[in-house]
DNA sequence: GACATATATTTGCCTTGACAAATAAACTTA
DNA sequence: TAAGTTTATTTGTCAAGGCAAATATATGTC
């Protein structure tokens, strides 16, 4: 048995939260694999951040998709075994690795963008360039007024 | 090795959720736990809903706070254990039962309330009532949008 | 250089939540 | 009423992520 909800009158912040990033999450993996593309959420935002800004560490990838280090191995692990993406060696510093996308992954890269800007321009579709901002801007206001209580 | 994130320029939305959301999280388990309440955020949301609703039955309280019904048969062992709520036959109908705060459960609650007013206030300090508003508004919409998709 | 400290990656352990199957009890309909 | 369908709860299984320990390597200090 599973939830479908029927958003009541007012919900608190937290609640509408965690709705909206689970329904853009679940929206997000079906357009994925519509495309053929075989990859969970947090899969795509790794792939997303290597296309983006080429390759990097483990432990930058981690930070950067906000993942623990032990989760970031274990999907590297299932990325490296689907051929997307490579661990080499880094030259100056034998703990780090290089974390680069395989020629198949940059291929992919592609579509990864695409389906994202499919999902994104759907879930904001009734929101206005200026209301996009905004929203934007209060929940960074509202990380920022959460990471620096005082 | 975790994550201190440094929000880069432009997150996309889904980051950005997905951040404050954790980020609330967090602080509402550590204003839990300042309260001396052991609560996970899941079980302060069951109790706040029951305090908040009265007594129901488990699939509305799953259904109400977003959670799977087996997720909640196991919340429900742990509260029960705890001695916050109790599972009562439902009188009509055999299959349901009757989850209701016991008075321990319910000397409790109007704590939970004040942690929950603490961490949402602080959460949104830096908006104003408009905004505060229009947040609600845009999440909703967006909710709307990813949810009826067409 | 030796030693203490910090960082990167991996692994083990644990908790959580989703999903599916199993029961039990209503409800619907012929 | 009997059969089929729906709903409520519980349980098993699984994948994901957080945390801590282990290991390897780098960096800073004396």
């Amino acid at each position: 048995m599973n939830t479908q909800p029927s958003l009541s009158a007012t919900e608190s912040l937290g609640v509408m939260l965690s709705l909206v990033r689970a329904e853009l999450v679940r929206s997000m993996e079906e357009e994925l694999a519509a495309s053929g593309l075989d990859l969970s959420y947090t899969q795509f935002l790794i792939l997303k951040k290597l296309a983006r800004l080429g390759p990097m560490s483990a432990s930058n990838l981690a930070r950067t998709v906000e993942l623990d280090g032990g989760a970031m191995t274990r999907q590297l692990d299932q990325l490296e075994r689907k051929d997307y993406l490579r661990r080499c060696p880094h030259e100056q510093d034998r703990r780090t690795l290089r974390i680069e996308l395989t020629e198949a992954g940059a291929a992919k890269s592609q579509q990864l963008t695409d389906c994202s800007a499919r999902v994104l321009e759907a879930a904001q579709r009734s929101l206005s360039e200026t209301e996009r901002n905004q929203l934007h801007d209060y929940l960074t206001r509202v990380l920022h007024a959460l990471r620096d209580k005082n």
